[in-house]
DNA sequence: CGGTAAATTTACAGATACTTTAAGTGATGC
DNA sequence: GCATCACTTAAAGTATCTGTAAATTTACCG
């Protein structure tokens, strides 16, 4: 993402907007506040966020309303936060557009993980996996390697490797475990594949293939994934 | 809608399947049923469902691998229908790629809402009209390609391919891949299709078809639509 | 029925990636 | 110092995959 997603939360009680405010901040969100829905609706006019958190219970209009309001215009996602646990309420407001509704007390996680599904439904972004080491990337949805922001072009059998040693970073994978992997079970014996694959993929990812800083050796055992920190 | 909404229900509960499958049906959906993960996937490739409502404690697999694999290529709505109610799980079903999660035992018009409201975004996905690359624009809604302000003639086929490597751009896509949406899920054998198609698409959009622009080669793998700027 | 455009096959040359062989390095122990 | 073992590196051989052209079949329309 090449800039922080935008949340505006709407809601009167102050505790749950400093709650909501410092656990979205810590998860890489920027936020608006408002406590009232005249508020919110200015604040959404005047920049539009990439999702509202509305709770149904404002003093100063019906939150069903504001949200038939939000809906006439507002192609962003909208999350419902309402004490109201009723069928009948939360029927009304998925209908009214809606992408979701929970109840307080509400349990933070959820939270987060149904705000990045609203997100990703409403920007299109699909279920990006990556695993990050400093200067490579590798990412799993679009198949790709980055290495010092230029793309990496690897060979299937490079890229299986790469990506069987990435996921297990730290661990020490025997030679056993690895053919099994990438070659299949009748291929546990034929070490030599793996050292020419070891030693290809030292020649692309490595800065000085020598000095290996991603992929180490366990002599008479295997090979570890365990980005060095530079000295 | 022209036609109605049709719904695969996963569940090993056949007082489940029989309950959701008269309420869906006198909600004027469609459905088809399945006991297990294995019926599920392949009632799924086979005949691919608008939405699919998945329970996670299927006897043959655990619900959260079958949610996984089927996001590996279906697009449409997916909503877990489950016991478990425990956060962990939760989250880990919606970042797999869920749209909803609901826990046993449900609210029917809650659950009939939480559809409509799937239903509605996933078939937003079409919200996007317009695909444009520097010189190539595609405009899916009058169907037609523009290239260097000249209009292309594609065959049907040829359109197809273009858009579905176009709306991923940036990600590999693998044969079978390709092959299951474009000519269905008999095909993915038939890589040579493929080659054929491509070659033509780029004969017709690659300014020079020997070092392609936008559709590259992922050798052993598939083809990737990443349009490279021009030096 | 004939004409046309598109889709499916077939065939083959060229490119790419994988396997195999072999020579070279370095550490360890006798 | 020499032998051994495990790993590294390079390069040749082989298999597989890809791109292209051209032939055949299918589908549609007048």
């Amino acid at each position: 993402m090449s800039t922080k997603m935008n949340i505006l939360i709407i809601d009167d009680e102050m505790q749950i907007r400093k709650l909501l405010e410092i656990t979205l901040k810590s998860n890489d969100y920027t936020t608006m506040l408002a406590a009232t829905a005249k508020e919110g609706t200015m604040m959404s006019v005047i920049h539009p966020p990439d999702l509202i958190i509305l709770d149904l219970g404002l003093p100063d209009e019906d939150g069903q309303v504001v949200l038939r309001k939000l809906r006439e215009w507002y192609l962003g996602a909208i999350i419902i936060l309402s004490v109201r646990s009723s069928e009948e309420e939360i029927v009304k407001a998925l209908d009214n557009g809606a992408n979701d509704y929970l109840t307080k007390p509400f349990r933070t996680g959820e939270l987060l993980a149904r705000i990045r599904t609203a997100l990703r439904q409403t920007q299109n972004i699909s279920i990006i996996q990556k695993l990050e080491f400093e200067n490579l990337v590798i990412d799993l949805t679009s198949r790709t390697v980055i290495l010092d922001n230029e793309p990496l072009k690897l060979t299937a059998t490079e890229y299986s490797l790469l990506t069987l040693l990435a996921k297990n970073d730290g661990k020490v994978l025997t030679h056993q475990y690895i053919l099994k992997n990438i070659w299949g079970p009748g291929y546990t014996q034929q070490s030599q594949y793996l050292r020419v694959f070891v030693g290809q993929l030292r020649k692309k990812i490595e800065p000085n293939p020598n000095n290996p800083k991603f992929i180490l050796t366990e002599s008479g055992i295997g090979y570890r994934f365990c980005p060095k920190m530079e000295e």
